[in-house]
DNA sequence: GCCGTTTTCGGCCCGACTGTTTTCAGTCG
């Protein structure tokens, strides 16, 4: 329900904008997001209290919460679907390429009938486009680039939209009655970034129960198959979910199985046909005897390998480590314990500072720091060295604060901070001084993506050795399917960070990750400095550090080699 | 359409870049 409605209210901010109406777009774009950042649905917060309960969210006044009611109510939102009828483009699939707005897509529509992102590719070969007015050759060139990119990224989910929905449908299932477990397997269970579909067994006394439960649950559009042991589903998300119903003593095997890699399966079963065993999704046989396959570290262990953690199962090396049993004991989702990248209501997030300490603490964190935009990003309030100066006095106010209130107050400890800006020729847009005072600066490039690799180069190592700067936020600027990384000679820039102390971030915001896990390894190898953090932009978002911790244990990452599983003081002393 | 210890009306963050222009519209963050 609360995607649904982001995803309304994204767009009658898109068909507002190319109607041109002043303010409200922005007004329906930021309710969009809150609506879409909330942990609790919108439907509860109805259900509670009512309409006045939804004007509590964050950006939702009246207007907004009454079309929530009638969208409740009714399943539909008029307003909606009446700017949708004037304008009748599929905006969530042209709004994703690179460069197209609401505006040329209002153009595209009236002028040329162009409705989806395959009719806008067609256009362009045929040159349509540059002969519009204020288009040109490079526009055309520049779509037909942005559609090449949506095609191949396209199909395939955010991890971050992936995962909240298989957990949703595996609590769904989990109470269905006579199923004794749930696991989430594939492709989301290796955590890999993006997510062609979703992947669930189950162990249950009654197969048709769940499968009946499965295939009619809310959100499916179809299901294409309907049996004992296997369904599938298309879901309105456009992703389709396998559901497997295994016998108990095969569970091991079938998530062994079903979590892959195809690669890392071949090579396991490989090993196995050398040692005259079998292996299949029903487990491990010799001759006809089942020798493993309840569960998934018996089969490793009877082919003699270490158990290798499902992150690591890409071929890639791992299972020679676990012949030798020279696994890494990979860093815990539980290990972190300060986040170092957060942004408040200072500048484009949505929460107070406070607000944001409190929820880290809740989290079981024992420090976070605030790193706020810096002016180089106009757009969100980006502090200059006065802001940043006010920030530091408020911090310190507020751990004051929570120190005073003793036990009943807050351990957690405020570290002050910034996102610094770093510029086109890689200085960065805040005073050395003022940087000086604050416990954590992390540098981020945020514009300027094209240039070349050598100039791009350059401008990090030169950000890098700035003394000041403690940290590189997501090093590559890469948006996952959306932004390709910038061209960077990578292993150059970890070389400098190694040689002057400064620290490379694993930006867990799903649509960020970044490092990848490749840099991510080759910054191990080259013993670069590496810390995992969020980029939150509300108190929700600190979820996100999972993601990051996945990341890092794909690459083989233990907790010695991130700093912010040490406590804070360690921490601050281990900074450049 | 939202929001308020400068408020319930009147604001609503802005600068850079790109590609097309010959002065600027659209997009991005």
């Amino acid at each position: 329900m609360n995607q649904e409605l982001a995803t309304i209210f994204t767009e009658m901010a898109e068909l507002l904008a190319m109607k041109e109406v002043p303010f409200k777009p922005r007004a329906f774009e930021k309710a969009a997001l809150a609506i879409g950042e909330l942990s609790e649905s919108v439907a509860d917060i109805y259900k509670k209290g009512g309409i006045f309960s939804l004007e509590e969210i964050p950006g939702v006044g009246r207007g907004i919460a009454e079309r929530i009611e009638e969208y409740i109510k009714t399943g539909h939102i008029k307003d909606y679907e009446a700017l949708k009828k004037k304008m009748p483009v599929r905006l969530e699939e042209l709004t994703r390429i690179e460069g197209i707005g609401p505006k040329i897509i209002k153009v595209l529509y009236e002028k040329l009938g162009i409705r989806t992102a395959r009719q806008l590719e067609q256009a362009a070969r045929a040159g349509k486009i540059a002969r519009l007015p204020r288009f040109g050759k490079k526009s055309e060139e520049k779509i037909l680039k942005s559609i090449a990119f949506f095609k191949q990224a396209g199909g395939r989910m955010p991890i971050g939209e992936a995962l909240p929905l298989a957990r949703e449908i595996k609590a769904l299932l989990e109470k269905v009655e006579g199923v004794e477990r749930v696991e989430i397997a594939g492709s989301l269970r290796r955590w890999q970034e993006t997510i062609g579909d979703i992947d669930l067994l189950a162990v249950s006394s009654k197969s048709e129960e769940v499968m009946n439960v499965f295939t009619k649950m809310p959100g499916v559009k179809h299901a294409y198959a309907k049996g004992k042991t296997k369904s599938s589903v298309r879901l309105t998300q456009n992703i389709d979910a396998d559901l497997r119903v295994v016998p108990r003593a095969s569970f091991g095997a079938a998530t062994q199985y079903f979590t892959g890699n195809k690669a890392h399966n071949v090579a396991l079963r490989k090993i196995a046909m050398e040692k005259g065993y079998k292996l299949n999704e029903y487990g491990l046989f010799k001759g006809k005897n089942l020798v493993a396959g309840k569960t998934e570290e018996e089969i490793y262990e009877a082919l003699g390998l270490q158990y290798i953690e499902p992150e690591m199962r890409l071929d890639e090396g791992e299972i020679d480590l676990a012949k030798k049993h020279k696994l890494p004991k990979l860093i815990d989702y539980d290990d972190i314990k300060g986040d170092l990248q957060t942004q408040t209501n200072w500048t484009d997030g949505v929460d107070s500072i406070e607000e944001m300490a409190r929820a880290a603490a809740k989290r079981g964190l024992e420090y976070i720091a605030i790193t706020d935009h810096t002016r180089g990003l106009a757009m969100t309030g980006g502090s200059d060295e006065a802001k940043l100066l006010r920030q530091t006095k408020e911090i310190k106010k507020i751990n004051q604060t929570f120190s005073r209130a003793g036990k009943a107050g807050c351990t957690l400890k405020i570290l002050t901070g910034a996102e610094v800006n770093i510029k086109k020729d890689g200085s960065l847009d805040i005073a050395d001084e003022a940087l000086e005072q604050l416990d954590v600066v992390g540098a981020a490039i945020h514009s300027h993506f094209t240039l070349s690799k050598k100039e791009q180069t350059e401008r990090l190592i030169k950000a890098i050795e700035n003394s000041h700067v403690d940290i590189v936020f997501h090093p590559t600027a890469r948006i996952v399917q959306r932004r390709e990384p910038i061209e960077l000679d990578v292993e150059r820039v970890l070389k400098a960070a190694a040689r002057t102390g400064t620290a490379m971030e694993i930006d867990a915001h799903p649509s960020r990750l970044d490092l990848s896990d490749e840099h991510i390894r080759l910054a191990l190898k080259l013993g670069v400095k590496l810390v995992i953090d969020t980029d939150a932009h509300s108190k929700d978002e600190l979820a996100y550090l999972e993601y990051g911790i996945a990341q890092a244990r794909r690459a083989g990452a233990t907790k010695n080699d991130i700093l912010n599983t040490l406590s804070v003081k360690e921490f601050l002393e281990a900074l450049k």
